[in-house]
DNA sequence: ACCCAGGAGCTGC
DNA sequence: GCAGCTCATGGG
């Protein structure tokens, strides 16, 4: 144990073994987040909201975050969803009925749903459309540095929280399209101002089901079913919404030519989904079905 | 230079 | 209702 009295960090690092399924890199990589950034081979700093963690994985179900228990408990458990059992979800595909799924899942293992904020995710999820992962890192990096709030880490590297809605409306479009937004600052600034006016209240929508949920937040400019249920299943934790992107039509179309079971999986669609999204867009190259 | 990116609004039929 | 076009911009 070291005794370095001159530095007394402000929080001690807490470790910890987590028994069910848990990769810090598949979700990393997961396309539901764009603020964790890889410091080392098993290393994630991560920022959410206004705080910021760095995460190791340690091998065997070993895990490190350098925050005390205190914010690990009231914060940290929750946004990892820690009491959710991924494990029992995942086997829960019969390999028999569905191989095809249960292959995807398995390769996925370790992919959690994430409870991000709704506000955070409806802006970054906006900004997602029709972009790659790094362009839509930039600019949520850009939007932060531009008027979220600074911070220190645990290593007293600065980082900027996400801004919140009366700060991101107050933006000029000039500086919106300074964060390289395109022709989506328009409906970045629609929904601040909309979650600023109380128009859009976020916090009601919480207690909305899934359907009732994506057609609100579809009245929105710019938002479309596609964003609508990414935000429902990554800032509102819908566990049973389902993204259809191309990818995922890809998906469907190879593997369910009969149509895909949907009544099944309920209410873990948006969970297999991940897994499907995952499993393909990985594959080097997904067979372009060279028919011309 | 080219094509695509975790799309959505608008127009014309 | 739905196919086709357009919208900025960067990564590969």
């Amino acid at each position: 144990m070291n005794e370095d009295k001159r530095t007394v960090p402000l929080s001690s690092p807490m470790s910890l073994t987590i028994t069910d399924d848990f990769d810090l890199g598949k979700i990393a990589e997961s396309g539901q987040c764009f603020r964790w950034e890889k410091t080392d081979d098993t290393t994630w700093r991560i920022i959410a909201g206004d705080r910021c963690v760095c995460a190791s994985g340690l091998g065997g179900g070993r895990f490190r975050f350098d925050c005390d228990e205190n914010s690990f408990r009231s914060f940290w458990a929750g946004y990892f969803d820690l009491d959710e059992n991924y494990r029992s979800i995942r086997e829960r595909i019969s390999p028999a009925e569905d191989p095809f799924l249960r292959a995807a899942a398995e390769h996925g293992k370790g992919i959690r749903i994430l409870r991000q904020d709704p506000w955070e995710t409806l802006i970054t999820f906006i900004i997602s459309q029709n972009r790659n992962i790094p362009a839509i890192r930039r600019s949520v990096e850009l939007l932060s540095e531009m008027c979220g709030s600074r911070h220190c880490d645990s290593e007293g590297k600065e980082y900027y929280g996400f801004p919140p809605p009366d700060q991101l409306a107050a933006l000029t479009e000039e500086q919106l399209t300074e964060c390289r937004l395109g022709y989506r600052w328009k409906y970045v600034r629609a929904a601040a101002e909309a979650v600023k006016q109380g128009t859009c209240c976020l916090e009601e929508m919480r207690h909305r089901n899934c359907e009732e949920l994506i057609r609100e937040l579809t009245s929105l400019y710019g938002i479309g079913n596609k964003v609508a249920s990414c935000v429902a299943l990554f800032g509102f934790h819908q566990l049973n919404a389902f993204p259809r992107d191309v990818w995922i039509n890809r998906v469907l179309a190879a593997e369910y030519p009969d149509g895909y079971p949907y009544e099944r999986y309920a209410p873990y669609n948006g969970i297999y989904q991940q897994y499907m999204f995952a499993y393909y867009r990985n594959q080097p190259r997904p067979e372009k079905d060279g028919s011309r």
